[in-house]
DNA sequence: GGCTTATATGCGGCTATGCGCATAAGCAGA
DNA sequence: TCTGCTTATGCGCATAGCCGCATATAAGCC
């Protein structure tokens, strides 16, 4: 397993947060269109998020609806905050190309 | 090169950059003794560091001091707070044990 | 210069991570 | 059940990152 950090470490991660970080629930088909990630990828990368509690999924139906786990323990809300607004800024964050 | 967010995402780096956010001047043999690492160990980590604008160092004697870079973008600081903040709480950021 | 202390770095090895490909698994509708 | 759409995962490969070891570099002291 990945560190929340090593989590966060990686643009297309990154990116998929940003994109749950407007409340939303995204679709991995949706998240591989706007990133241009290939499926497995996508998935993979989603998993790593699931699996060190940043997102949670849900089915419904064929899809999978990924959201920014609501119940994120509180001292690393004000992190993941930091990191996506640090993220908008332009000095980057990652080495790989934004999305 | 590593990015900024994986340059915090290894137990080493984070634990030495929470040592220098005491504001204080560290040199590496310090950081070695305080987190049990091996000399080159402990250099290369300050580099990677260094490298991404993180810390700053300067040479004193035979000794060669870091310190969190005083001119860290305005967009970093937050950044930087948020990740020492979660790594003084209890749930672990990262994998490896704490020092 | 010669010795000691402190730090950096080239090298090789090991492991972790990211990727694509192929395939499995889950779901819906005919 | 068959088909199509969506997502997950086993496998193998390529590469990045971390480490120890040895050595180079730098500074101070005699």
């Amino acid at each position: 397993m990945i560190s929340i950090l090593s989590a966060l470490a990686e643009p297309t991660r990154l990116a998929a947060l940003r994109i749950l970080a407007d409340g939303g629930e995204h679709c991995v088909c949706e998240l591989m269109d706007r990133l241009g990630a290939s499926q497995s990828r996508m998935s993979r990368h989603m998993s790593v998020l699931k699996a060190n509690g940043l997102v949670v999924d849900r089915r419904d139906a064929q899809w999978v609806r990924y959201t920014i786990n609501p119940d994120l323990p509180d001292h690393l809300r004000p992190l993941i905050d930091a990191v996506l607004a640090a993220a908008d800024a332009e000095t980057p964050l990652l080495k790989g190309k934004a999305a």
